[in-house]
DNA sequence: TCCGCCTAGATTGCACACAATCTTCGAGAC
DNA sequence: GTCTCGAAGATTGTGTGCAATCTAGGCGGA
């Protein structure tokens, strides 16, 4: 997904950075001339990240108005969740049979930094928790081998950018969704795809949960 | 889908409508020059066009390099098949609730007059049937209302331009494909999503059989 | 004869300038 | 006081020029 060979490139991926850090809130303005000043390069390169983040769902750009942030309605999050939960628990369960001894060590280590990191405590680290989560899901896409699927739900993960942290989980949904990975990971180690789907079709409902009643409280403001 | 207030949009759609005509074959190279002065604009929309089909998945680019009309291998095509196997059988039956009684009977109209063009003898016309199959499915999408959905699934239909014609199919299986869109109107006056759910099922599976095989003869030459 | 290198042409990537459109804000009429 | 109209400023859309990169073809050496 990374890709730094041209002004282009690193503008496309430094904008979404920026975007899933949440440097930008949902709704902001995405001027050119700002952008451009921000990441040290002219418009042009910074139209074609604009266009492309579009094409991504991350941003919205109206003709002649210019690009925001993309916006989402708790009905929009809600159909973005049917849609994950259509592809990702049989793109979980097509992982199974390419799993190696060394991708299931790797998984495992990951799922165990992740329930340490995340168990509430002296330790806990709910920042840290996200890009191990990418992680842990990328892992998951790279072994379905299934590109078309893969491209399907990169757009709906992105998207919704609410989903980009962990502090909106109550401690009873963080617990599941730790145990989740580990479980996750343990239907691979056993070679049974239908659990592996079972378990990630779990993990998706328990986010979705998480994520529609924080945007219902937030849309509610 | 059609967009006309800027310059660019219009690229996209002129382009977009050329490649799937077929009026570039797939892997044909896509100069900007050439481009900008057969679109009659500076190449400036035109590169920004193209970036929009290459997300859409219609054209591939690579930096430095240039735009070049997708290809596609066996084994991709039957990815996005899959895709849609998830994506469109469940678009269907969403639609079920939202369909009205006009609905239904501009959909019967559609299928009726698919079917005399479509049938063999004198009155056929292959090359008329693609609108009318794009019309068919558009309308499906729309009562669907499911923006989420319908935007993983565009993506994945416009991609393969296999499809982009009827002549490929065979009698068999046309006829078939033709019954399909019949018993889905059925299905949906009947107000049963499962029976819809199931022969869009049966329609895309079809439509697979034939694609792949088309698909592998055209790769073994 | 074949391989590697180098130059010339062509093509894309980026920056900048101007044109078109939108937004803002204030003045004037009702 | 509110609404409409209009002009100035700001922002996006498009065209064009130059620099960077790639491709093709010829030349020299092994």
């Amino acid at each position: 997904m990374t890709q730094a060979a041209t002004s282009s490139g690193r503008a496309v991926d430094a904008l979404r950075e920026l975007i899933l850090k949440g440097d930008f809130p949902a709704g902001a303005r995405l001027g050119e001339v700002e952008l451009a000043v921000r990441l040290g390069v002219s418009r042009t390169p910074v139209r074609e990240a604009l266009t492309r983040l579009a094409a991504e769902g991350l941003v919205e750009i109206v003709p002649n108005r210019g690009a925001r942030v993309s916006r989402w309605t708790v009905a929009e999050l809600e159909g973005v969740f049917e849609l994950r939960t259509l592809l990702e628990p049989q793109l979980t369960a097509l992982a199974v049979p390419h799993a190696t001894e060394a991708d299931l060590a790797a998984l495992d280590e990951l799922a165990g930094r992740m329930v340490e990191v995340g168990c509430p405590g002296p330790g806990q680290d709910l920042d840290a928790l996200m890009p191990m989560n990418r992680e842990f899901h990328a892992k998951l896409v790279e072994l379905a081998r299934h590109p078309a699927l893969a491209g399907a739900l990169a757009s709906a993960i992105h998207a919704p950018i609410v989903l980009r942290n962990f502090h909106t989980y109550d401690e009873q949904s963080l617990r599941r969704s730790l145990a989740h990975h580990v479980e996750i990971v343990a239907a691979l180690r056993a070679g049974d795809p239908e659990w592996a789907r079972a378990v990630m079709t779990a993990h998706i409902r328990n986010a979705r949960a998480v994520m529609v009643r924080a945007a219902e409280k937030q849309e509610s403001t």
